[in-house]
DNA sequence: ATCCTCCCCTAC
DNA sequence: TAAGGTAGGGGAGGAT
C-alpha cells in the first residue's frame, strides 16, 4: 500500500504540541480534582457545546459546568441548549443554526450567570439573531430567488413531494454548491484560529483534539444508535405524558368510507419501516437520482473517476433497491460496489434530515396510538388494536392511511407488514416492501413460514446462519422436522427455542412499551493511532468527558466501569488496508466494579485510567477504545414502590427483626412484625455484610494515575478488580484493608480516628466538615451547630411522651460527645479535604443501596448521604407530613434507632 | 444452585 | 483516504 503516513517529524511535531497541552490539560484536571464538590445546581439542565477558541476557555466552561451541575458536550448534539463561541463567520453560524435548536451565545453568559447566581437572559449574549442577517449572507453567492428556493426546500418535511416536479430540478446543484462554499469557509476560518499549525484541517486520527467530536458527526453507526435510543425514550415520555387524546383519530373516523367492521381482529400488529431510509431521505433533494442505483457514503465522487473510486473502502450506509438489483448490500466497500454497479451514484450523509423524517414518521403514528415499540430511527412495532376499535377502521385501511400520510409528510416511501404477532408482522413486512404493505392471516401462516430463510429470522445473523446451513438448514420448513432439543443442543437453550416457534411463525413475545436502560457506553474503533501513553490518557479523558455527560443526560449512576480495548493482532500489518482502520484486532477488556454507585467525572477517569494501566497494553498497538459504565442504579419510575420512604423503614424493621430472630428473640418481636407489601420484600435482596472488609466504609476510588506497573498481561481476563484503592502513593499499602485511619495524610492524622469512630456517623460528617473547612472558626458556629442539632419541636410533639423523652436523652448525649470531641482534639489548619472524606461530605458516590439495612444506614460515615442520595431518586413525595414518619419510625424502628433516624428526618425537611 | 464476569452475537 | 457505534440477550465457566 502506498499509503501515505505522517512523517516522522510530522508525528514528533504533534507529539511536542500535544505534551504541553497535556501538561495544562493535567494541571488543570488536578484542580478539577480537588474541587470535584458540586458547588451549585445553577446550570442543571442545561448542556453546553463549545466551537472554537472563546475566553473563558473551553476547558475553564468544562470545569464551570462540571461545579455546577450542567453538562460539557464535546460535540454539538441535537439537544445541545447552547453553542458557547466567541466569533464565528456567518456561514458557521448558518449551518449551527440551521441544523439544531441550540443557540449561539458569547461564553459571558456563562461568566455572568455565575457572577449573578442566577440564570440570565441569553437573548443579551445571543451571538446572532435570526434569520435575516445571514440569509443576506447567502445572496453573497446566491440569487435571492435561489436561495428562497434553497429555504423552502428545507423547510419541506410538510410540503407534498410525491411529485417530482415540486422540487426544482438543479437543486442539489445548488446544494453541493453551498455546501462546498460552506466548507471552504470553514477550512479559511479554521486556519485563522490556529495559525500555529497545531493540527489540519481534519482530525486525522484520535490525537487531534477535535478528532472525538468529528468522528461522532460523521459517524454513521454512532447515528443509528443514539438516534434509535432517542426515539424510544421519546415514546416512552409520549406515552407518560399523555393525556387520553388521539388527535388523529377524529380525522380517521371521518374519513371513513365503507361500513366495514373490525371484526377477525386477531391480526393487528403492525410493523412498519422506511423503505432504504438514508437513501430515500438524500433522493427527496435529488429528484433526478430517482430509480437509478444510489447509494450513501463518505466516498465522494461516485461513478465518474474510476481511478480513485475503485478501492475506496468507504462503507455504503444505505443503497437503494435499483442498485440492491444488482447484488449490492449496505456495509459493502464503495470499491466492491462499484465493480457490481459501475453506473452508481453516491450521495452524502445528511444526519439532520434523517432525524427530521424520523421524527415525522414518529409523530404521525403517535397521533393514532402510543402503543408503540420503537426499534430504531426508522421502523417501529405498533398495536392497532386500539384504534381499529376506536375507528371502526379494517386493519390494511389504516395501514393504506397511514402509510399515504407518511410518505406525503415526509416524500419518503415506507413499508408495513401487519400480522398477530411480532414475527409474523416483522416477516410480512419484508413481502411488503418496497413501498408496500401486506397482511399476513392467520390461515396462511403455516404455508408462508415454511420458505422463508431462517437467516432472515431476527436474531439469526452472520454466525447462526454459518452454522445451520453446514447442518443443512436454511429454510424455515427444514427445521420443522427437527426436535427442540436438537436444535438447542446447536445454537444453545435459548435462541434453539426461539428458533423452534420462529420457524412455525410463533412468538409470544409482547411488545414491550417501557424501556429502561442498563448500560452507557461510548466507543471509537477508528483512528485510533497513538505513539505516546499521553496521547492515549488525554483521549481517554476526552472518552471519560463523554460517557460522564450520557450518563449525567440519562440521570443515572452506574456502578460498574469496563474499559474495552480493541488491540492490533500479532500478525496483523502496522498499517491497516482501511484508512485509520482496526484491522485485525484481539479484544481486551476489563472492569472494575465500585462500591458504590457513581455519575462522578473525578471517580470515572480515575478508575479508567487505573484499569488502563493495568491493562498495560502499548499505546502503539490500539486500535479501538470503548468505556461503558453498567450497573446503573434503579431508575424512578420503574421502582416508585420498592423506592417509597415507607418501605426504607420495613426494610429496616425487617432487617432487625431477622437478625433477633436469628439471635433467638422471636416470640419478643413476632408480634411487631408487619408485614410488609409483598411486592417489595420479594424484590429484596438478601443482605450480605459488605465483603469490603474494613469496619469504615472508604470511597473506593482507584489512585493510581499514569502508567502503574501492572502488568496484566494481554487477555484481561482475570477476574475483575475490586479497585479498593490504597491512597497513600508512596506504595506501601500492604493492607487491601482499608480504614479511615490508614488513609489519612500527614494533618490529618492528628485526629484521634479513635475517637471519632466512636461517634454516631452524622457527628462524624460534622466534624470532618469542620475539619477540613471551618475549624477555625469560633465558640460561635459550634453553638451555631449546636442549635441546628436541636430537636425539631414539631418533630416532638409528633412522638408519644416517653419516646420523646428518650429522644431528647440521647439528643443531649450526643450534643456532649460533640462539645467534648471539640475540646480533645488539636484544630488544624484550613486545608482541602483529603480526597477520601470528600465524598462522606458530598459524595455523588455514595451508596445507592437496592436494598436496606441496618448497616447500609447506621454505622457508616456515609448513612445520611445514603439515605439522601437514595431519597433523591424516589418519585415518592418527600414531603409527606413529619408525622407519617414519626409513626413510621415508632412502629418499626428500634428506640435507640430513632434518634439518628429523627436526624435524618431533620436532614429531609431542612 | 446461583451469581458474576467475560465474552460472543445480533440489530439498527 | 474515512468517520468500523451502541445496547441488549445469552452462554461458558469460575466463584460463592
Amino acid at each position: 500500500m502506498s499509503r501515505k503516513k505522517p512523517t516522522t517529524d510530522q508525528w514528533a511535531d504533534m507529539g511536542g504540541y500535544m505534551n504541553a497541552k497535556i501538561a495544562k490539560l493535567e494541571e488543570q484536571y488536578d484542580d478539577n480534582a480537588m474541587n470535584c464538590f458540586k458547588k451549585s445546581n445553577l446550570f442543571a439542565g442545561i448542556s453546553i457545546f463549545v466551537n472554537g477558541l472563546t475566553d473563558p476557555s473551553s476547558d475553564d466552561l468544562k470545569r464551570i459546568m462540571l461545579a455546577h451541575s450542567g453538562v460539557y458536550h464535546t460535540y454539538q448534539r441535537h439537544n445541545t441548549t447552547f453553542v458557547v463561541a466567541s466569533n464565528l463567520p456567518d456561514v458557521k453560524i448558518r449551518q449551527i443554526s440551521s441544523k439544531s435548536n441550540s443557540k449561539i451565545i458569547s461564553p459571558q453568559w456563562i461568566v455572568d450567570c455565575l457572577k449573578e447566581e442566577r440564570i440570565l437572559d441569553y437573548s443579551n449574549y445571543l451571538l446572532y439573531t435570526n434569520c435575516t442577517s445571514n440569509q443576506r449572507k447567502m445572496t453573497d453567492f446566491q440569487s435571492e430567488e435561489d436561495a428562497d428556493k434553497l429555504d423552502d426546500n428545507e423547510d419541506s418535511v410538510d410540503v407534498k413531494l410525491d411529485d417530482d416536479q415540486t422540487v426544482p430540478v438543479d437543486i442539489s446543484k445548488e446544494l453541493d454548491f453551498l455546501n462546498k462554499r460552506v466548507q471552504d469557509l470553514d477550512y479559511e476560518e479554521f486556519d485563522d484560529n490556529h495559525e500555529k499549525g497545531e493540527s489540519k484541517h481534519f482530525a486525522r486520527s484520535a490525537v487531534d483534539s477535535n478528532f472525538l467530536s468529528e468522528f461522532y458527526n460523521n459517524s454513521r453507526l454512532h447515528h443509528i444508535s443514539t438516534l434509535g435510543a432517542k426515539f424510544k425514550e421519546y415514546i416512552t415520555e409520549l406515552r407518560e405524558n399523555h393525556d387520553g387524546d388521539f388527535p388523529g383519530r377524529h380525522a380517521l373516523i371521518a374519513a371513513k368510507s365503507t361500513e366495514t367492521s373490525n371484526c377477525e381482529g386477531t391480526a393487528s400488529i403492525m410493523h412498519i419501516d422506511m423503505d432504504c431510509f438514508f437513501v430515500s431521505v438524500g433522493l427527496r433533494s435529488r429528484p433526478q437520482l430517482r430509480g437509478l442505483p444510489v447509494a450513501v457514503t463518505h466516498s465522494k465522487g461516485g461513478s465518474k473517476s474510476s481511478a480513485n473510486t475503485d478501492k475506496s473502502l468507504s462503507e455504503i450506509a444505505s443503497c437503494s433497491y435499483e442498485a440492491r438489483k444488482m447484488g449490492l448490500k449496505n456495509g459493502m466497500f464503495v470499491g466492491k460496489a462499484l465493480q457490481l454497479c459501475p453506473d452508481l451514484k453516491t450521495i452524502p450523509y445528511d444526519f439532520d434530515q434523517y432525524k427530521e423524517v424520523a421524527t415525522t414518521l414518529y409523530d404521525t403514528i403517535a397521533k393514532y396510538t402510543l402503543d408503540i415499540e420503537a426499534v430504531s430511527c426508522d421502523e417501529m412495532y405498533v398495536d392497532l388494536k386500539d384504534v381499529l376499535q376506536a375507528t371502526g377502521l379494517n386493519v390494511m385501511e389504516f395501514v393504506s392511511f397511514v402509510r399515504d400520510e407518511i410518505k406525503t409528510k415526509t416524500g419518503c416511501p415506507c413499508s408495513a407488514g401487519v400480522g398477530a404477532n411480532r414475527l409474523q408482522a416483522r416477516m410480512a413486512t419484508k413481502k411488503a416492501k418496497p413501498d408496500g404493505q401486506y397482511e399476513l392471516k392467520s390461515c396462511d401462516v403455516s404455508e408462508y413460514f415454511l420458505d422463508i430463510d431462517i437467516s432472515d429470522l431476527p436474531g439469526v445473523g452472520y454466525h447462526i446462519t454459518k452454522k445451520l446451513n453446514q447442518l443443512g438448514w436454511k429454510k424455515c420448513a427444514d427445521l420443522h422436522p427437527i426436535s427442540l432439543e436438537h436444535i438447542q443442543r446447536e445454537v444453545g437453550t435459548k435462541l434453539g427455542s426461539t428458533l423452534f416457534q420462529y420457524c412455525r411463525g410463533i412468538d409470544t413475545k409482547p411488545l414491550t412499551y417501557g424501556h429502561v436502560r442498563k448500560s452507557v457506553s461510548t466507543e471509537v474503533n477508528y483512528g485510533i493511532r497513538f505513539t505516546k501513553q499521553s496521547e492515549l490518557e488525554t483521549f481517554l479523558k476526552q472518552l471519560c468527558t463523554e460517557v460522564h455527560s450520557r450518563l449525567t443526560e440519562i440521570k443515572r449512576r452506574g456502578k460498574s466501569i469496563t474499559l474495552k480495548y480493541m488491540v492490533r493482532a500479532d500478525d496483523a500489518p502496522v498499517e491497516t488496508a482501511k484508512f485509520m482502520g482496526h484491522g485485525l484486532c484481539n479484544h481486551v477488556t476489563k472492569t472494575t466494579t465500585l462500591n458504590d454507585f457513581t455519575d462522578n467525572f473525578d471517580v470515572i477517569l480515575r478508575t479508567v485510567l487505573s484499569i488502563q494501566s493495568q491493562l498495560n497494553v502499548p499505546p502503539v498497538d490500539l486500535r479501538g477504545i470503548g468505556i461503558q459504565i453498567s450497573k446503573l442504579d434503579t431508575q424512578n419510575e420503574t421502582v416508585k414502590d420498592k423506592n417509597s420512604i415507607k418501605s426504607l423503614f420495613e426494610k429496616v424493621a425487617e432487617q432487625q427483626l431477622q437478625k433477633k430472630e436469628e439471635e433467638g428473640e422471636a416470640d419478643l418481636v413476632a408480634t411487631e412484625r408487619k408485614s410488609p407489601d409483598p411486592e417489595v420484600t420479594s424484590n429484596t435482596r438478601v443482605l450480605r455484610p459488605s465483603n469490603n472488609n474494613s469496619k469504615k466504609h472508604v470511597e473506593n476510588i482507584p489512585k493510581t494515575r499514569g502508567r502503574g506497573r501492572g502488568r496484566g498481561r494481554g487477555r484481561g481476563r482475570k477476574s475483575t478488580s475490586r479497585v479498593g484503592r490504597p491512597r497513600n502513593s508512596n506504595g506501601n499499602t500492604k493492607t487491601e484493608e482499608c480504614s479511615v485511619e490508614s488513609d489519612f495524610e500527614s494533618p490529618y492524622e492528628e485526629l484521634d480516628m479513635n475517637v471519632l469512630a466512636e461517634l454516631p456517623g452524622f457527628l462524624q460528617e460534622e466534624i470532618l466538615r469542620e475539619h477540613g473547612g471551618k475549624m477555625k472558626k469560633t465558640k460561635k458556629t459550634e453553638k451555631k451547630k449546636k442549635v441546628e442539632h436541636e430537636i425539631d419541636s414539631e418533630f416532638l410533639a409528633a412522638l408519644p411522651p416517653d419516646i420523646r423523652k428518650e429522644v431528647l436523652q440521647q439528643q443531649r448525649a450526643n450534643s456532649k460527645a460533640l462539645e467534648q470531641y471539640s475540646k480533645t482534639v488539636p484544630v488544624p489548619d484550613k486545608k482541602p479535604l483529603p480526597s477520601e472524606i470528600k465524598p462522606i461530605v458530598q459524595p455523588p458516590e455514595v451508596t445507592q443501596p437496592k436494598s436496606l439495612s441496618e448497616s447500609n444506614i447506621l454505622g457508616k460515615p456515609t448513612w445520611r448521604a445514603t439515605i439522601r442520595s437514595w431519597l433523591d431518586s424516589t418519585t415518592e413525595p418527600i414531603n409527606e407530613d413529619v408525622e407519617t414518619f414519626s409513626n413510621y419510625a415508632c412502629e418499626l424502628i428500634d428506640l435507640n434507632m430513632l434518634n439518628e433516624l429523627y436526624l435524618v428526618l431533620r436532614y429531609l425537611f431542612r
